[in-house]
RNA sequence: GCAGAAAUGGUGGAAUGGUAGACACGAGGGACUUAAAAUCCCUUGCCCUUAAAGGGGCGUGUGGGUUCGAGUCCCACUUUCUGUACCA
């Protein structure tokens, strides 16, 4: 009987189908286990080998934790909304739903493939209306909310505003855009618009003009962790800023929760770095200069509150409101033609030119701590979205003021003992302080961080300013002028928004007769007929960004089908949250960050029960493509094998990965493969035509893809699961490298023939030797699946083979052992073994063996022994020998004499079960 | 610049502070075969030594340190990858 991995594979997938083998129900007597996978944007290009990777991984957690005895959740669904569907769509008029459908079906069928124990009846697809309705929903409640900062949650903005019309802006701490405060008889005289204009000030999905991320190209912002060095991510086009009114999420206000409870997850220790940083704390102090010759002061947040008295100018933001307040006639025109220059650079472009610009406003400030007086400048170097957009200068002390005073020659004064600013600033925090006194403070002599402290102090007694923790996080974008997302469910009524009412959910996306902007520049939406409520008000035109529907997908798989909450209650309570999480780290700043806060916001309202929405991540490394090359001699047809390229003046051609095995190029196949290579020589090296290589990503235009269909199809999903995870751990980025996998698969028609021998083979008692290797394999992948660390479990199922074959076992005890120990890796071929046993039913309810600590207890220890931590011999002792035993053994042994040379040892360390080192 | 991770044979990679290189690929040799494929067996970090069995030395990016003992812990440096950046 061969191993048919075809035959075996499509039975026992159909089997799992047919009796809904990982279907889940809620079940309070079990305890539950919540393993997901991030899902997948299901894209034209299909899966390539490098996707299935997380999944294997929690698959194999998922059927071992099953077997553990845990009620396991692991399901999966596509993140369906997203940019390239609606591209196509915009290149060929294909409705983005029909391309979506499409790419989902082969998806599946490219999934089903692989023997993944997913519960479908759970599946979800972001672009599904009953899916939608709830992220339609939950921005309902987030306009319906506002930030507390004293109760430092989510409140209903009907309670804000009830206050508001009691005490006006007295006693309550909302989050806002901006500071306000007014009385009650203020509010009480505005009109319903203008109250409702005050309100989306506190929301916390709110509309407000603010400078954006724009794509010219794509026609639509993106949000900060969209874009990457003034390029889109998606497609790497330019973005400029630009001030429009958008939809934005009050994310900073949850900014010092998202920083405290990431102390509480189960997260790599980068990760988590990298939201640290993200969310960029940082503790100074606000202070005051007042301007000379205005009644105003510019407001100023500094980390550096001790280093006042080394400030020699100020500057602000262009983008300013004190700006235009503080312009003199003399220098008017070379600011405003400064600020138009500004105005007209993308982000890319300030990037690029890192030069120092700025201009001088003609005004100045007065230093309160030393009374000088201080020129106030405008610069792109400061921005208008951080602090207070607004910069005390000190140019010994920071490398970009100190620049800037270099370039327009401003006054530097160094305020550190020793420090040397003479070439370049000295900006850490740390010396000892001098040409700090003034009339009221003295710092001099004092250590920095005491510096600060003092200073922080002593302006907040003077009312100078205060003390003040910002946040680099930043609100959320969250419209898109874009078709492919969902709808807002948002009306205008004389240009003010209102929500619609929770029973018009879902609000569906209409149908357009283009994907492109209007003649008017309106987002798709514009050409949708009777897009308006049934009085007539027009409808938002933007859509929600793709990291809406992916916010709280995981809720919804609790209770999938709910049709009157987002997640039921009962449901909630049972699965709580995710315990394990599978995914790439590239979402560390935008997924991750945005499902953290949106499950904040649903725990405020009570919707869920848990604040943090996964405990425990795991990010699965890249896997990459292996590009072949082949070497064309210059104005040539002929190709020299990569040995011997050296000798010649060659271009490095790329090759399919199709046409090359074991990096042997088949050069049939590749004169075959187009017409221009079809009279191709060849140089070879013994014979064969080697191929360079490079790791690269993976993709079609590199010819680099591996596509897992084909490597299930010659040989097998168990073999393709195996294999990747022997690849190395998999947390690890690692090229795709096809070679080893015949390796793997030996092992799996090795184990396949062991086992049809062993059942042909007269039945006997397992032997001592068979039950000591397969409970130190039952121990070892235990212990491998807890800590992720699959690949030397591939190991340890080879090992174990080897042993059982060399002592020839045929005992069904601990084939049925092993049959369940492997079963979370190979599930195919280990059903077609529990059935061959005899066992009704599937191996995924077989329950996971516990190893016996018994059969692996040696009768005698053996000790390599070291004479100064280098091994010589080894001896072998009773298993129960006393620690002075081994000694006496290891010095009595025939070698002690020679490596000790007569002399007595000054010292022997004896480690229980590990090493005996005598010190010489 | 800043932050995080990493560096081990020809390759992917193993090693709770205790005989470095498990396991696999590749390579070399052999068996079976008319032949090939498949399968099986042996060798495979480097160097020295021996007729052979064997013996010895050196080895985990570099330099220091802690320790009876360091790939593993500490300090400095080099390189690579990843993230992030006029964030005051």
């Amino acid at each position: 009987m061969d191993y048919n991995h075809k035959e075996i594979e499509r039975r026992w997938q159909g089997h799992w189908r047919e009796n809904h083998t990982f279907r889940c129900v809620e079940n309070p007597d079990k305890p539950k286990f919540y393993v997901l996978d991030m899902f997948p944007y299901p894209s034209g290009a299909g899966l390539h080998v490098g996707h299935p990777l997380g999944y294997i991984a929690s698959d194999i957690y998922s059927r071992y934790k099953r077997q553990r005895g845990f009620n396991v959740l692991h399901p999966m669904g596509y993140d369906a909304y997203g940019l390239p569907a609606e591209q196509y769509a915009i290149q060929t008029g294909q409705h983005p739903e029909i391309t979506t459908q499409r790419n989902i079906a082969r998806y599946r069928e490219q999934l089903d493939k692989i023997g993944f124990a997913f519960d479908w009846s759970r599946e979800i697809r972001t672009c599904d209306p009953e899916y939608y309705k709830w992220t339609q929903w939950a921005f309902m409640q987030m306009f319906n909310s506002y930030y507390d900062l004293d109760e430092n949650k989510a409140m209903p903005v009907s309670r804000l505003a009830e206050h508001f019309a009691v005490r006006g802006s007295e006693g309550i701490n909302p989050a806002s855009s901006k500071a306000l405060s007014f009385s009650v008889d203020e509010w009480n005289s505005l009109s319903e618009k203008e109250q409702l204009e005050r309100l989306m000030n506190y929301r916390i999905a709110y509309q407000g003009e603010t400078m954006v991320n724009w794509c010219p190209e794509l026609g639509t912002v993106l949000a900060n962790d969209e874009v990457s060095e003034g390029l889109s991510v998606r497609g790497g086009y330019p973005v400029e800023q630009k001030l429009m009114n958008q939809w934005c999420l009050r994310v900073s206000a949850y900014a010092p929760r998202l920083l405290d409870d990431l102390e509480k997850l189960e997260w790599s220790e980068s990760l988590k770095e990298t939201q640290r940083n993200w969310i960029g704390r940082s503790e100074g102090a606000e202070m005051r200069f007042p301007v000379v010759g205005k009644d105003f002061e510019l407001e100023i947040f500094t980390t550096r509150a001790d280093t006042v008295f080394g400030v020699t100018f100020m500057v602000l933001a262009p983008e300013s409101k004190y700006v235009p307040l503080l312009v003199g006639e003399e220098q008017r025109s070379a600011v405003e033609a400064y600020l138009d220059e500004v105005k007209h650079k993308t982000e890319r472009e300030r990037q690029i030119e890192k030069k120092v610009s700025g201009v001088f406003t003609g005004s100045y400030a007065r230093n309160p701590l030393t009374g000088k007086e201080i020129p106030i400048y405008v610069s792109d170097y400061v921005l208008a979205g951080y602090g207070t957009g607004a910069i005390m200068a000190v140019p010994a002390h920071d490398s970009r003021d100190y620049a800037f005073a270099r370039h327009f020659d401003l006054p530097i004064i160094p305020l550190i003992e020793g420090a040397d600013v003479s070439e370049e600033s000295f900006d850490a925090k740390e010396g000892i302080m001098t040409n700090s006194c003034g009339p009221e403070l003295d710092l001099n002599g004092m250590q920095v961080k005491e510096a600060i402290a003092k200073t922080k102090r002593f302006i907040s007694e003077k009312g100078i300013g205060h003390v003040k923790t910002n946040y680099r996080l930043r609100d959320a974008i969250f419209s898109r002028q874009r078709y492919w997302g969902e709808p807002f469910p948002v009306y205008y009524k004389d240009g003010t928004a209102y929500l619609m009412d929770e029973s018009e959910l879902p609000l569906h996306l209409p149908e357009v007769d283009s994907y492109l902007p209007t003649e008017t520049g309106e987002p798709p939406l514009g050409r949708a007929k009777g897009w308006h409520t049934k009085d007539g008000y027009p409808i938002e035109l933007c859509t929600m960004p793709g990291f809406a529907g992916s916010s709280a997908y995981y809720l919804r798989y609790m209770d999938p089908r709910n049709n009157d909450a987002l997640v039921g209650h009962e449901a909630n309570e049972y699965w709580r949250n995710v315990d394990l999480y599978v995914g790439g780290a590239e979402h560390a700043t935008g997924h991750l960050i945005y499902s953290r806060f949106w499950n904040k916001f649903l725990f405020d309202l009570g919707a869920v029960c848990e604040p943090e929405p996964f405990k425990k991540l795991v990010n699965q490394g890249m896997i990459q493509g292996r590009s072949s090359f082949v070497y064309r001699i210059k104005d040539t047809n002929t190709f020299v094998s990569h040995g011997l390229r050296k000798q010649y003046d060659t271009t490095p051609i790329r090759v399919d990965i199709g046409f090359v095995s074991n990096d042997i190029l088949d050069t049939d196949a590749f004169r075959a493969w187009r017409p221009d290579f079809k009279d191709a020589e060849f140089i070879l090296e013994d014979g064969r035509y080697v191929c360079g290589y490079a790791v690269e990503k993976m993709s079609k235009s590199m010819f680099n893809v591996v596509n897992p269909d084909d490597i299930v199809e010659r040989y097998g999903a168990d073999t393709l699961r195996l294999y990747e995870m022997f690849l190395g751990p998999v947390e690890q980025s690692k090229p795709w490298d096809t070679n080893g996998i015949d390796g793997v698969n030996r092992f799996i028609k090795k184990l396949w023939n062991h086992f049809v021998r062993a059942l042909d083979a007269p039945q006997k008692e397992a032997s001592k030797e068979e039950l000591k290797a397969i409970h130190k394999l039952i121990k070892k992948i235990g212990s491998d699946i807890e800590s992720f660390s699959f690949n030397t479990s591939v190991a340890a199922f080879m090992i174990a083979l080897n042993e059982l074959s060399a002592l020839k076992s045929t005992s069904r005890e601990v084939m049925d052992l092993f049959t369940r120990v492997i079963a979370p890796f190979a599930p195919h071929i280990a059903e077609e073994f529990w059935s061959l046993l005899g066992h009704e039913g599937s191996v995924a309810d077989a329950g996971w063996p516990l190893f016996n600590e018994e059969y692996l207890r040696e009768d005698s220890v053996k000790y390599p022994v070291s004479f100064n931590g280098k091994a010589r011999y080894t001896i072998e002792v009773p298993a129960d020998c006393s620690r002075e035993d081994v000694e006496k053994a290891a010095l009595a042994d025939a070698g002690a004499e020679k490596w000790l040379g007569g002399k007595t040892p000054r010292k022997v360390i004896v480690v229980p079960g590990k090493i005996v080192n005598i010190v010489v």
